[in-house]
DNA sequence: TGCCTGATCGGCT
DNA sequence: GCCGATCAGGCAC
């Protein structure tokens, strides 16, 4: 079952913690990729200055304050892509970044991406990114309603599997507690 | 196993 | 111009 609209439009921080567990699905001509999220970091629309959305609207980021339930997908360090889902309300500027899953089939990565150990597959924002095919292209699609990217039902974590520490690769905020993912998942990017 | 660094370029000041 | 929500490879230990 895909994940309803109203899943997404709750605040960052429940979104955050509840989208582990679950299925990112992303359909390919070699099949459709599921892999369980199992790290994820929220950025919030106040008080947190390492999120894009902080100083307001840019074409890059406007994205982020449209209605919770879309992609936002970003280019950095002229390699790499970030997924992130957007969150709560329309104007908000908040999302959650997607750090790390754990693929279910690894065939039809390997058509993307291939590496000496599977744990290296998709424990890192761009290396998923690269796995499951996501690019640019995938921007502000609707996770609802999109056949090409979307979020299925699958575990309900228990709170006290979630590990909530601070986030990764910011220089500012460095304090908040915004990262969340699964107790001893060897898929987590850092432990 | 872990730290350090270069690659690379779009977005924003 | 500068910097970044990163990654892979090299080298030291």
């Amino acid at each position: 079952m895909k994940l309803e609209k109203s899943f997404y439009t709750r605040d960052t921080i429940t979104v955050a913690k509840d989208l582990l567990g679950k299925n990112l699905c992303r359909k390919t001509p070699f099949g459709i990729i599921e892999a369980k999220i199992v790290e994820t970091e929220a950025y919030l629309s106040e008080n947190d200055p390492a999120c894009h959305a902080n100083r307001g609207m840019t074409p890059r980021n406007e994205p982020m304050f449209e209605e919770g339930g879309i992609s936002y997908v970003y280019f950095i360090y002229g390699n790499y892509f970030c997924f992130n889902v957007v969150s709560d309300k329309k104007g908000f500027g908040t999302a959650v970044l997607i750090r790390a899953v754990e693929p279910l089939n690894h065939e039809i990565i390997k058509n993307y991406r291939n590496t000496k150990k599977i744990k290296d597959l998709t424990n890192g924002p761009s290396k998923l990114c690269m796995a499951m095919n996501i690019t640019k292209e995938q921007n502000k699609l609707d996770l609802i309603t999109s056949s090409e990217i979307f979020i299925t039902d699958n575990e309900s974590i228990k709170k006290n599997d979630i590990i909530e520490t601070t986030r990764i690769g910011i220089t500012q905020a460095q304090d908040l507690k915004l990262r969340f993912y699964i107790k001893d998942n060897i898929f987590v990017s850092k432990i």
